[in-house]
DNA sequence: TAGATTGTTAATCGATTAACAATC
DNA sequence: TAGATTGTTAATCGATTAACAATC
């Protein structure tokens, strides 16, 4: 139940779930570890990591380092794990219902609830049991169940209708897989899965090889 | 078969994909249109996109702006999706099949041949036809086809090795969706697809609003 | 020509790194 | 105490923005 506020650049944000893994998966006798420990580890300068660290943390003892298990409490908490975000999905196209059914977001206190689509023949239950909705039913289901975050994985095409329809169904957060720029009101968070820009950073670095 | 050896910042090359999809999707008697039209639309800095544009093509004119077509040209070009990319996938679990079936990914030069998996039970071929085979025939696979992009969808447990497993069959880059830190050799990419950081990210974004 | 737009040079801003002081 | 490690202040680096000159 933190709440601690403390804010955060967005470069910071990106790191600290490193952080979380990497220290959730050392050996369980390890109590404390030095922040040029997990640099090394990660690839990253000692000092960035004492300065991330420290931002969202007062764990740090000169000369025995940090508490393993005080880091990991205060990085879920910052990060949101415990919390319980209860988000939906719109388009239950392949990757829509990877999500949906995929259990591994629950760790990141994402609860996914159901699915929507506005294609009769996509309606129905997935394998784990996950409802996919009419898309007629979507603004209902949202204030009913208080949803804040919408995940988009429509085509392109749908996205930014479905990002008008989320952002008046009091969705706060969405999270983009459709590849395309969204515009919303600026109280609501645009998060872009930037796929495309991967791609492209994949393509660049197998170019430069050849030469 | 553009080639040109130009090189640019990681931030430039994010950018990049989002202009092409914007011209794209422009009508099209639209022939020219302005770097401030863009930016606009993009909600970025007019300066910026100027900037960007010239770095990777010599199109654009005082007064008429770029020629759209010209820009379409030199983007997809520049960013490689012109080419033939060829991948592999490791880890058939839901989201390796959606990325396997996927056929968005043509679009942007990437063509992924087909998946693989330790499990037997996964062995077989996907609604699309693609084929996923056991995990031994990897690296058998990847030299005659001469892979060069490899895609992990596997558990984190399971990543580090399978990074270890793509870097010794030849493949010089890798999209990773495992949410783990992976380690290979500085000539081998290592794109993170960071889903944890974008839930970070969204989470707190809701958690600001409550206060 | 006048005006819109590009491209470039200088200024600003933010993030990372280096140097060092503080502490157990 | 001496030494390892943290945390902070100053320096560097890179990316963005502002100002302006060049051009059609």
């Amino acid at each position: 139940m933190g709440g601690l506020l403390v804010s955060v650049s967005i470069s910071v944000m990106r790191r600290l779930p490193a952080y979380l893994h990497y220290l959730k998966q050392l050996p369980p006798d390890v109590e404390n570890i030095s922040a040029t420990a997990i640099a090394a580890q990660l690839d990253l300068g000692d000092v960035l990591v004492r300065k991330d660290l420290n931002s969202i943390s007062g764990a740090g003892k000169p000369r025995t380092g940090y508490s393993v298990r005080g880091l990991i409490d205060d990085l879920e908490n910052f990060l949101g794990y415990r919390k319980k975000n209860q988000a939906v999905i719109v388009g239950a196209g392949k990757l829509g219902c990877a999500m949906l059914d995929h259990s591994g977001f629950e760790e990141y206190g994402l609860h996914i609830l159901a699915a929507f689509d506005s294609d009769p023949k996509k309606i129905g239950i997935t394998d784990t049991g996950k409802y996919i909705y009419p898309l007629s039913d979507f603004k209902e289901f949202c204030s009913q169940a208080d949803i804040k975050i919408g995940v988009i994985t429509t085509p392109a095409s749908a996205a930014q209708e479905i990002c008008d329809l989320m952002c008046g169904s009091g969705i706060r957060a969405i999270w983009n897989f459709a590849p395309t720029h969204l515009t919303a009101g600026k109280d609501i968070l645009i998060q872009n899965e930037n796929m495309a820009a991967s791609l492209a950073l994949l393509s660049a670095h197998l170019s430069e090889m050849d030469c």
